[in-house]
RNA sequence: GGGCGGGUAGCUCAGCUGGUUAGAGCGCUUCCCUUACAAGGAAGAAGUCGUAGGUUCGAGUCCUAUCCCGCCCA
């Protein structure tokens, strides 16, 4: 295909599948400098991402789209640094979740729940689910760009990763930082499991707040109390009252009768109570409450659970026995309301416990699980936050992440699962537990301690999934082993996620990540934001508001998609997505291809070799000036991550300078043929080059594409077209581009072409107005005083853009008077006489120039204003000289509209 | 109750360390299928930057108060 035969529009769907195939097979993805391999420079530093595994048989949705774009721009930007660069990629096991599905799936297929299959059976079924589904999501994450290290997949229920999981265990036991017993805890009747603090959420639902009389045992009289759950009633052991309470005061000391069940419980004094709530009495439930179990322990009140695993009252509940949780509390407000002891209902707006997994009303109950001892874990990577080992990007995040750790209660680690790594401790005959690496450890520790060998039996738990994420960075290089890969890839350099799993994994990999390598596990946390819809809606399916990135890939492509989420959103922030705004960028892609399209065939029309160097015109200076700026401010917003802001000024720049103005004016010089086709069609090469280099970390595909045939049509045109350093192989490997320093020379160049802009403008808008045809070119004289030699430099280009007739274009310095027969446009010092005074009314002329008249001398004034007050000398030179330049071009303006105003009378 | 964000054009948002005549996309108006692109081009309308104070030569940008909206934790 020559270039000039390439497609008119960009076509995604022949291009995706075969350049990504093209970078893995070419192992563009695998790390330089690989210390597995000889020749390696351990001297070198290294960039190093561990992704954020997404659900083993989960299916891609915005968040592995959003977080994808992200590491994937950050990878290939350092890749194109020339850093050695490692992504490592992989999956989590999600315990209930995908155990959750293979339950679902058994019981829709061969009718069976997991306990009538047996544990072993269960497994085994569910690790052919891992080995059916578990491919659909790397495959996806393919689909998004994603150039990672394929080669380094893991998953956390593999056997290194299990190896890891039971050594983290292991020190941690020996620390003493490990512990089982009986505590309150989170308990998800449905699940039948333990779920930690951070997976239950809290929803707003309308309820009731139940008013009742709570007896006193040695008197006629009673304690107004509230309640929103009246079954946990049964499981009262104490009535609280504030201290300065006076209209309780009386019964502190005294016992009260639980109702119906007639327990005698103590009326006690906190100052917990809140006297403004309810009746200002609190019903005290150590076994079922967070906050009562606190009071309980300050009081050495007796705990009752009133509930079994499926929160069914069991036999401390009396004549409830064997009642679900809600049953039990008709049925008991039903018997006091018959003994007169109710008061009244209200309605409440309760905070209902519900399990991040299904949604069902959690339960706060007391059960026997292992525990981590938070406290030394969460010093240690406070410290590292706080002394900036570790930076939070945005850096607000670190207050919040500061809050959280300084709140932080023990976590519960076990739960009544199967699918997840099972805790490594076993029991001998009497209960005593024997923590160790593998059961032959075990084993042998349980011999010596009972000096004979006797039957052990492993805690049936398994571990709560981010047990084994938390050790992630440096779980999937190897660790505990010593390899290469830890050595030298560890502590990772960025770990990139959204903010919503800030406490859940971040957290924990940092106080870990401390703990275990005694290193931070990254340097830096950037955040992103969450991804709503158009109306800032959480995405949902009950919403149906869902957009399917799969979907939007197929329709619109992989680039448009990536740019959208990364241009669209800043760090930290959420982004409110719309397909529209994907199409807007998939015109822009399509706005690249077609830029690159016009180069190449540019290049074609122009010598491969001239004889004499061309002098840059005005534009070549413009173009090269603007492109130095944009590498410099690009170079300065990725070191500060702000990779939105880099990418909006880029796509600025190619479509409203680059395609809008440049390529307008190159056309015109290629047209000269010769050494000026030559000289431009190289500086189309160079900018072309750069701006492809420049998105491709946020447009790999059409970048990548559109820059093979511009090499292969630059390769092919001669050494005149190949850089200093070559032509690389593929973009994804070529270098990232330098600017050199700033140079004056730039901001004359802008300048100047930003006065040719301003004349082209009001050419056309005059155009425009009058509803002059296209095609129509007419004379000009254009008065320029000072910029004339300048200008007439640039008529090719004037009269290209503005429709001018180019042999009737004339430039002066100046001009006596006015031509006869011409309406006068003002451009600052520039004044523009076109011959078209019967297309214009002079009355409307004069109201035009009036309005362009006051609305310079405000400029004016505010400018005197302004200089005539400190700032003259407060301001730094720079700013003051710079003002002072906008002020005298004003006043030129201003004095270019007067003469015009005067000659119109 | 504690903590953290946000309020900028009709809509969605950007605006980094205070200095441009406050920007973009979508939408809107007029014209144009000009040999890169109609998924395009040219021109244009549209904002008292939530409100009130303050700091400063200078505030969308910093500080204080205040009103809304959202999120996290208890």
């Amino acid at each position: 295909m020559t270039e000039t035969a390439l497609p008119k529009t960009y076509d995604f769907k022949a291009t995706e599948e075969r350049i990504y195939a093209l970078w893995e097979s070419r192992g563009y993805f695998r790390p330089a400098n690989d210390p597995r391999k000889p020749g390696h420079d351990p001297a070198r530093t290294p960039f190093v991402i561990s992704i954020p595994p997404p659900n083993v048989t989960g299916e891609l949705h915005l968040g592995h789209a959003v977080f994808v774009a992200m590491e994937d721009l950050m990878i290939r930007y350092h890749r194109m640094k020339g850093l050695p660069t490692l992504w490592v990629p992989g999956s989590d096991h999600a315990g209930i979740a995908t155990q959750l599905q293979v339950e679902k799936h058994l019981l829709q297929t061969e009718e069976a729940t997991r306990e009538e299959l047996g544990r072993e059976a269960f497994l085994k079924h569910t690790w052919e689910w891992k080995e059916k589904y578990g491919s659909i999501i790397t495959q996806q994450i393919r689909r998004l760009g994603a150039s990672c290290d394929w080669q380094r997949e893991r998953f956390t229920l593999d056997d290194g990763l299990s190896t890891a999981v039971n050594e983290a265990f292991v020190r941690l036991y020996e620390r003493g930082l490990i512990y089982r017993g009986p505590r309150l805890i989170n308990w998800s009747p449905g699940l039948k499991t333990a779920v930690s603090d951070l997976e239950v959420e809290y929803s707003e639902e309308p309820g009731k707040l139940f008013f009742f009389r709570y007896p006193l045992a040695d008197s006629e009289d009673f304690i107004p109390v509230a309640t929103t759950r009246p079954e946990s009633i049964l499981a009262d052991t104490a009535l609280a009252v504030h201290p300065d309470d006076e209209r309780y005061a009386r019964f502190i000391g005294q016992s009260a009768l639980v109702p119906i069940l007639d327990r005698r419980i103590p009326v006690i004094a906190d100052d917990y109570v809140d006297r403004e709530f309810g009746t200002g009495a609190l019903k005290v439930t150590p076994g079922h409450d967070i906050n009562d179990y606190a009071i309980g322990q300050r009081h050495s009140l007796p705990i009752i659970s009133v509930l079994d695993t499926e929160a069914r009252v069991n036999e401390n509940g009396g004549k409830y026995q064997g009642l679900d949780r809600f049953e039990a509390r008709k049925a008991l407000w039903a018997d006091m309301e018959a003994a007169g002891l109710t008061l009244k209902t209200e309605p409440y707006v309760l905070k209902v416990p519900r399990s991040q997994r299904g949604g069902e009303i959690v339960e706060p109950m007391i059960s026997t699980q292992w525990f981590v001892e938070i406290a030394p874990l969460a010093r240690q990577a406070l410290a590292a936050v706080r002394d900036g080992r570790i930076r939070i990007i945005p850096d607000h995040f670190e207050k919040v992440y500061f809050n959280w750790l300084e709140n932080i209660q023990d976590w519960c680690i076990s739960r009544q699962l199967w699918w997840g790594h099972r805790i490594p401790v076993w029991y001998g005959p009497d209960g005593q537990q024997f923590c160790a690496r593998t059961e032959k450890e075990a084993r042998a520790q349980a011999k010596a301690h009972y000096g004979k060998k006797v039957e052990i039996e492993q805690d049936p738990d398994v571990l709560d999934t981010w047990f084994s994420s938390g050790l992630w960075p440096f779980s999937t290089l190897g660790w505990p082993e010593q390899t290469p890969d830890l050595a030298y890839f560890y502590p990772t350099s960025v770990l990139e996620t959204g903010y919503d799993i800030l406490f859940f994994w971040v957290a924990r990999m940092i106080m870990m990540g401390l703990e275990f390598t005694g290193q931070p596990p990254f340097h830096t946390v950037y955040l992103h934001g969450i991804i709503r819809d158009e109306q800032g809606r959480k995405m949902s399916k009950t919403l149906g508001n869902v957009i399917d990135p799969l979907m939007v890939m197929d329709e619109l492509g992989t680039d448009a998609l990536r740019f959208t989420l990364l241009v669209g959103s800043t760090p930290g922030k959420d982004t409110n997505l719309s397909v529209k705004k994907v199409e807007a960028n998939r015109n822009f892609t399509n706005k690249l291809w077609n830029a690159g399209r016009l180069v190449l065939s540019l290049l074609e029309r122009s010598p491969s070799v001239a004889e004499d160097a061309a002098t840059p015109t005005l534009a070549d200076q413009w173009i090269a000036a603007r492109v130095h700026q944009l590498i410099r401010d690009v170079e300065r917003l990725f070191a500060a991550y702000q990779y939105g802001e880099a990418g909006r000024q880029i796509y600025e720049f190619f479509w409203s300078e680059f395609a809008d103005w440049y390529l307008e004016i190159a056309k015109l010089q290629v047209a000269e043929g010769g050494a000026r086709a030559h000289a431009t069609s190289r500086i189309l090469v160079d900018v072309l080059d750069a701006c492809l280099r420049l998105l491709h970390p946020f447009t790999p595909f059409v970048t990548e594409e559109l820059w093979q045939h511009l090499r292969r049509a630059c390769l092919e045109k001669g050494k005149r077209f190949i850089p200093n350093e070559g032509w690389a192989e593929a973009l994804i490997v070529a270098q990232w581009p330098q600017a050199p320093e700033a140079h004056p020379s730039e901001q004359v160049a802008i300048s100047n072409f930003g006065l040719l802009m301003e004349i082209v403008r009001a050419i056309r808008n005059l155009r425009a107005e009058k509803n002059i045809k296209p095609g129509q070119r007419f004379s000009a004289i254009l008065v320029a005083g000072e910029h004339q030699p300048m200008l007439a430099a640039q008529a090719y280009a004037l009269a290209g853009l503005a429709q001018l007739d180019s042999e009737r274009l004339v430039l002066e310095t100046a001009l006596p008077a006015k031509p006869a027969g011409h309406v006068a446009l003002v451009a600052g010092p520039v004044e523009i006489y076109l011959p078209l005074a019967e297309m214009v009314d002079p009355a409307e002329e004069g109201a035009r120039l009036a309005k362009d008249l006051a609305e310079t001398e405000k400029q004016i004034q505010r400018l005197e204003t302004l200089l005539g007050s400190d700032f003259r000398t407060r301001a730094p030179a720079e700013v003051v000289e710079r003002e002072l330049e906008k002020l005298a071009l004003f006043k030129e303006t201003a004095d270019r509209l007067k003469t015009q105003l005067g000659e119109l009378e």
